[in-house]
DNA sequence: TATGAATGAGTCTTCATTCAT
DNA sequence: AATGAATGAAGACTCATTCAT
């Protein structure tokens, strides 16, 4: 974690400074690409110059994890208190969905650029992401993994499950809105009775 | 439609030519990110000197979106193709998700670029592939508004339902490889079976 | 007027520097011709690198541009001042002449490019620039009418006889030095008293 | 003269073609400029393959080459005209305007590109053709020369009146057009009695 | 803390020209 | 005679980053 490491190493008005750049510049590269937006862009939006702004952010691609750094730790944060649950399956998998799309509502363009630009980080970043995003799908597949345990779930492959799981709760990012019909728990919730229940009027199970 | 134009007043070697460059370039393309791929880049991949290579593609958004079409070609005649059948709901809703896989299975570049790169189109094909994409969603909407209507399916919201279908399958470029594991219409067959059916023992419906 | 805009908000030195490299770079267009002049060259010329001269022209046009607002603001000052005198038609006449000639003995590099490049600007800048000088030959062509009106010249066509005017004193561009045989405003005084008295000995007036 | 060389080792098809190519391709440049046509934009224009085009010129400079003799052989033979006249100088420098004057109406963009775009010829191309337009001045001094000596003109500095001659006719290649209110001839008329006699009601010689 | 001038490799694209067919 | 694919240097311009002040 080399930016706490610098964040120790200055004041607390750094720390504060910086991460209001981090909030700016993620709304900046939501909406113009990570590649498509220029540290000018950056500087008149957080409006520095350029000599101030690099002493905040380090580099372009610092500022770009840090971005992912803010919406991993609260995904992370959101599987640690999965993990730790001892409620149903259903129930925990529920949780993580609407935890999942609370983010989503809170940090819609952080999340926005976590989900679409991961692939501009590189080397050792590029790493840990891969790391991080990888030990929130396990703590989702374990959660299925219980549920087939205890007879909740129906005996599939839990790993294909997750996937699809993943994907249409990730999947929102490209179109829920804060302010749109419906809030993020309501999406969860129907999300999680779809994928939970299904769409047939009765489930024939084989 | 000046590409299009082009296209035709050209020999069929160059058509040739410029498909195999279409083909190559997706796959370097699916690596490295669009806006990350140089022209040198793609020189290299194909074999061509920078002259050469602006022969064939016009221009290296002209070329994304021939990446896009050859996708979007094919997507729209599954939608065309479900659009048309009179069967189920249910068995409609599995054709067209194991056609969309079968899509990634045979150009999972292609597919990778479509799903990832798409907002790197500007002006005029931008909205054209708005407008194929919004044209696609509808066709998988509609199935479900029909299966609602015939009571295959519950009742809910159509477009949240076809979102989360959407979700469930597009997401899959990320994972997806044609020599994994399962083969595609495998994984089709079991995400219709989740989406249809759900994942708990026993659906408890409203 | 992007470009005001942006002067305005640098500070002097920049202003200054960016005089400097204007009158550089007039002296390298004149020479090598607008399109026959690669920005490599006006680096070289500017002891600049491409980055920096970027940071002082914005574009290779609107460094074109700064070079026409150079000549134009003067010779528009000539006009102004012929156009707010009372003195007799032929010594407006003289005195514009004598001007416009005063200010390519000062801007010769810069006049050459003013003459030989304007079809170079585009757009809006093209535009501002007919209309600059329309302007400017107006104002000649209102002393030609004024002289006829008040009987001192006889009853030409004003306006070609403008045109000739213009010709005579423009097309010394092309061959008036600084350090020549002759000093502008000689040349100025010889060309006045042709245009004025003509080459014969004695003028047969209609 | 290398093209007249080329032109007897092919056929008079190939001649004929290639002087159709000049034309064609003088008002493309007259329209373009010299450095803004490109090789494609002529092989559109004269409906050729780029091979096919090159064929016929040489190279794009060889073929500005050729525009600018199209001009230069009537000049001179204009100039060739008034040099064995015996004439009244007068006459002769009517004669001589109107030559030059007919020829802008009869290669309005021969002469746009000869005059504009002569900066764009290189090494001994360049020095032919200063060598050729110095010929066609000195021609133009001469007379001026001999009505100075006959008594017909005043006692100038011949050069200088050249040069405000040479000037005045010239500069109509910017406005004279073939379809324009006045025809070159009247242009030329009112433009040597203007010369000739002056503007002002009555010369006022010292 | 903050500025903004400078760097120079990088961007996409166009150029005149050649040459195998 | 004619085609058009290929070349590769050059075109204008932008980039993230550094550093003296």
């Amino acid at each position: 974690m080399p930016e706490t490491a610098t964040a120790t190493r200055r004041g607390a008005n750094w720390e504060a400074r910086r991460e209001a750049i981090i909030d700016t510049s993620a709304r900046v590269f939501a909406h113009g690409g990570y590649h498509g937006t220029g540290i000018a862009e950056l500087c008149e939006a957080n409006d520095l110059g350029k000599g101030a702004l690099y002493h905040y952010i380090g580099s372009k691609e610092e500022l770009l994890e840090a971005i992912h750094d803010r919406v991993m730790d609260e995904v992370l944060k959101a599987a640690d208190r999965v993990a730790e649950s001892t409620a149903p399956a259903a129930e925990r998998l529920t949780a993580i969905g609407t935890d999942l799309l609370s983010i989503m509502e809170r940090y819609p363009d952080h999340v926005w650029v976590f989900l679409h630009e991961f692939p501009a980080l590189t080397g050792a970043r590029a790493k840990k992401f891969r790391q991080r995003r990888r030990s929130f799908e396990s703590a989702v597949e374990q959660v299925i993994v219980d549920g087939i345990a205890s007879g909740e779930f129906r005996d599939v492959d839990p790993r294909l499950a997750m996937l699809g799981w993943y994907g249409m709760f990730n999947y929102t990012y490209l179109w829920l809105r804060p302010d749109g019909k419906l809030a993020a728990h309501e999406v969860a919730e129907r999300f999680a009775d779809l994928f939970l229940n299904g769409l047939s009027i009765h489930g024939i199970h084989a």
